[in-house]
DNA sequence: GGAGTATCGATACGGTGTACGGCACGGGGT
DNA sequence: ACCCCGTGCCGTACACCGTATCGATACTCC
């Protein structure tokens, strides 16, 4: 399977007239589907035309490849990442709504954060998304240098956390693993490790966002 | 191909004496190289039995399935995420010496991101890596929770950011993107994104670090 | 020497993405 | 009325994947 799909992909439906049954938002949704229900790897050319009553080679009348179907499935995505306007005055606010928004739809959609490790492709949903982000921050002023480091910041914080969560969620041997293998070998860890599964997720979060805002105050906002 | 591996997987070599040629470090160490060579998806094990000179079912013989290969992998490039000890006193400086070194090795080893996506196990090189991160914060004695959460930001963002380098990097096609679609319908993001275009990415790892840093500072240390 | 065990390997099964070419059909030009 | 061709659909086939099964070989220890 090639990683690249093509250069010109077309993000809207190309709008002739819904001649035939099958339209690429029909295969976009059969598609998401599996995904939710089953997670990302179950999603196959194969079981999406089954649960569509199409056979298999119908779908690429619509998609060019499965890579397209996976960019086209995390820009149908994107679209939750969108926070209602008009956004807060304070800053703080607006990228706590937008950190919160995302978080939310990764960890519903946890096959997303598989699809970003492979290439993603920017679509007009990406697009509104960062410019909803430069906006909550608009008001600082600051250069648009500061601007882009601040904004990465929460967005690369909110996906390595919505990653930790599932990730944890979904291994619950994991979490044995972690507080099961620490006899007096690792005294620190385990102590801290213990914490953390007395705290609900909500707060951690919560709590951590915080943190992460109050460090882009306090070097970007406050002399 | 099932998504969980054997229950009691053994992460050190079992030590029978090393009898024939192939070894489980051979396995590991040649899917290691075709992963840092070619991406994770280019490790199959047809591929790994034909760079090792053997025939791909040998390979079973020194691991139970690919998932637990991949397990190992990851296990052994974790090593690399441990820093030398003694660690420094000074907590931010600890922390930032973990940091840096977690975001090489995962800028060095792109696999190992997408490989987290995919249902992680634990292993010694891992809790050895938290018991360091919880050493580096032991000083400022924070309750268990705290430590937890600030320990967390560190190692989230670190992920996030290194993820976001290498998807930059990795799709050169994907900045044209961003800075091409940008008529007037995006005013705010363009200029923002213009200006990380600018700033070199080790600029602005440092300074985004540092930011976190601030917030853990500013939250869990100082009153 | 015999037995047991560990390694290696050939073959095969059911899955994957998708290239290729053919089918049916509907609308436009002559 | 005819033809023709663009377009959606899909049957077949190919190369690849992970790995179950089982046979062959080779080495260690009694």
């Amino acid at each position: 399977m090639p990683n690249r799909a093509s250069d010109d992909l077309v993000w809207d439906e190309p709008a002739d007239g819904a001649s035939g049954g099958l339209t690429r938002a029909d295969v976009i949704q059969a598609a998401l589907d599996v995904a939710d229900a089953e997670g990302l790897e179950a999603v196959s050319i194969r079981r999406v035309a089954g649960d569509l009553g199409a056979r298999p080679m119908s779908l690429y009348t619509h998609i060019a490849s499965k890579d397209d179907l996976v960019a086209l499935m995390l820009h149908e995505m994107s679209g939750e990442l969108l926070v209602p306007e008009p956004l807060p005055e304070d800053w703080r606010e607006a990228l706590r709504q937008i950190a919160r928004r995302a978080y939310a739809a990764y960890v519903q959609h946890p096959w997303a954060l598989q699809a970003f490790g492979r290439g993603t492709r920017v679509g007009p949903n990406m697009l509104r998304r960062a410019e909803q982000s430069a906006a909550a921050v608009a008001s600082l002023d600051l250069s648009p240098g500061d601007a882009w480091i601040a904004l990465s910041i929460v967005h690369e914080w909110t996906i390595g956390h919505a990653l930790h969560v599932v990730t944890l969620r979904e291994d619950r041997e994991l979490e044995g693993q972690l507080s099961g293998a620490d006899p007096a070998a690792f005294p620190r860890m385990s102590k801290v490790f213990g914490a953390g599964r007395e705290q609900s997720r909500d707060t951690i979060f919560d709590v951590a966002l915080e943190a992460v805002l109050d460090g882009i105050e306090r070097r970007f906002v406050t002399p």
